[in-house]
RNA sequence: GGAGAGGUGGCCGAGUGGUUUAAGGCGCCGGUCUUGAAAACCGGUGUACGCUUAUGCGUACCGUGGGUUCGAAUCCCACCCUCUCCGCCA
């Protein structure tokens, strides 16, 4: 949610920031409904401020002169009630309008979708095999370490099952990465997998991107539906709250499958792990000052890198552009990974910040201790990390030519072996 | 799935149609007293929106939404949520 003063104040500045993501903006219809809520508010409280002078008095008075007031009162209330029932229409409008409003993008963010991501850095070397290399898909199924096929008969298209050492695979990296998070004191959070609806629209999720989440429930007044990420739960964390500004930064992160529906397929170059209507990932997110936002980005950021590291995986750190951006986000940088078999990197890894956007949303703030005045929080995400699309990146890069895998050092204490073997 | 109880400010908790502009207590903040602290006493202490901005003023908010009424925390209806007990059960 942006700030609707800003827009009342400032609307040529929030046309510009948001047309680096947008086609076309236009705000008219929203400063119209906002110049109408106020007039019909302003009207509407005058007369409630004569009916409750009346009430305090009326119980005085004698009969005749109470029928008097009671025949003015019963008019008064007649037009309270039309006027604020028309408040509330245009509130409802002028609302939907501002819940589609996506972030403003940060002055350094460049307009325009992928074509103009800008690589920040890459780090370490895309490996050079000198034998023939297998892709993840032949790796994990010579290797034993998924279940494609079975995946398909229990959960239908877009599912897999880890097997065996590809099961210990995946929760070697898990492990890894709660142990990771631990030391660097972030508090460890196993959020519910099913959310209501208020959790979605606090996170941007509602009500504009409901096709892409499984849905379980959406009667009237009551939304479930499976988590298609663990910020969808975090950032929910706090919502209605204010808190003490020394109680932040407030740092936490989770770890939970992904679901998501996916809609509309995707090319038999993803398939495998790359895509999946479910996925593993441990997620970090923190509630920051305004000011102290900027650098707990980057500290996200460089958390990231520390592990992609650590496990000695060969990526990139791009910074997306305004379009490739998620809605709720002013900025982000993507960490992708090298995959060999398609000599492209793929993203694992999306660090954001919604500077007030989701605390707007959800009703987040904190009393700032200096001014007594509550002001919204920031909110930060990053996945730290998504599995699915490390997996491949680790057989892959890491794959010797007798057909085995090396396990990456880091990872070792967790797998229990050396090497992926069959 | 069945039955019951309940949702009031940061927390506890009173309040069944008009001195409730939400009693009282706890907590918190400030002050008095004190060498200091505690205790005691005094005062203050919500959120949102709107108008005006030098202080201010107004309106709304007792789970949510409707209804009755000149007037609703209070009466009526619907819904949501929480808790307890029972049943079923991987």
């Amino acid at each position: 949610m942006l700030d609707i003063n800003l827009i009342r104040t400032d609307a040529e500045k929030v046309k510009q920031a948001l047309l680096k993501r947008l086609d076309s903006v236009n705000l008219d219809a929203i400063l119209e409904l906002d110049r109408k809520r106020r007039e019909l508010i302003v009207e509407s409280d005058k007369l409630k401020m004569r009916k409750n002078s009346v009430s305090a008095g009326v119980g005085k008075q004698d009969k005749s002169a109470q029928q008097a007031l009671f025949a003015e009162m019963k008019e008064i209330s007649a037009k309270v009630k039309a006027l604020d029932a028309e408040a509330a229409v245009v509130e409802t409008e002028l609302g939907g309008l501002m819940a589609e409003l996506p972030n403003m993008p940060e002055d350094d963010v460049v307009s325009g979708g992928k074509e103009n991501n800008s690589v920040l850095r890459e780090w370490g070397i895309k490996p050079n095999f000198d034998f023939e290399f297998k892709s993840h898909l032949e790796l994990s199924k010579s290797l034993g370490l998924i279940d494609y096929e079975r995946g398909t008969k229990l959960g239908g298209t877009g599912f897999w099952l880890y097997r065996d050492l590809g099961a210990r695979l995946e929760w070697a990296l898990l492990n890894f990465f709660v142990d990771t998070h631990l030391n660097s004191n972030y508090s460890f959070v196993l959020p519910p997998h099913i959310l209501n609806y208020e959790c979605g629209y606090t996170a941007g999720q509602f009500p504009k991107f409901k096709d892409d989440v499984f849905l379980l429930a959406s009667g009237e007044g009551k939304v479930q539906f499976m988590l298609p990420t663990s910020e969808t739960a975090l950032i929910s964390l706090h919502r209605d709250e204010i808190v003490k500004e020394d109680e932040l930064p407030k740092r936490y992160f989770a770890y939970s499958p992904c679901y998501r529906k996916e809609a509309g397929g995707y090319g038999s170059n993803e398939r495998g792990m790359i895509r999946g209507h479910q996925f593993n990932k441990v997620e970090l997110i923190q509630f920051t000052r305004p000011e102290d936002s900027p650098a707990a980005f980057d500290e996200m950021v460089s958390n990231v890198e520390g592990v992609m590291q650590r496990l000695g995986l060969h990526y990139r750190v791009v910074k997306l552009a305004a379009k490739d951006c998620s809605a709720s986000m002013a900025r982000t940088c993507d960490i992708e990974v090298w995959i060999p078999s398609m000599q492209v990197y793929k993203e694992v890894s999306s660090v954001s910040s919604a500077k007030d956007y989701q605390a707007r949303r959800g009703n987040m703030r904190f009393k700032r201790a200096a001014t007594g005045k509550n002001e919204f929080v920031h909110t930060l995400n990053g996945s730290c990390l998504a599995t699915s699309r490390l997996f491949p990146a680790i057989l892959e890069q890491f794959q010797c030519g007798d057909g085995s895998v090396t396990v990456p050092e880091a990872l070792r204490k967790y797998m229990g072996v050396d090497k992926i073997t069959l």
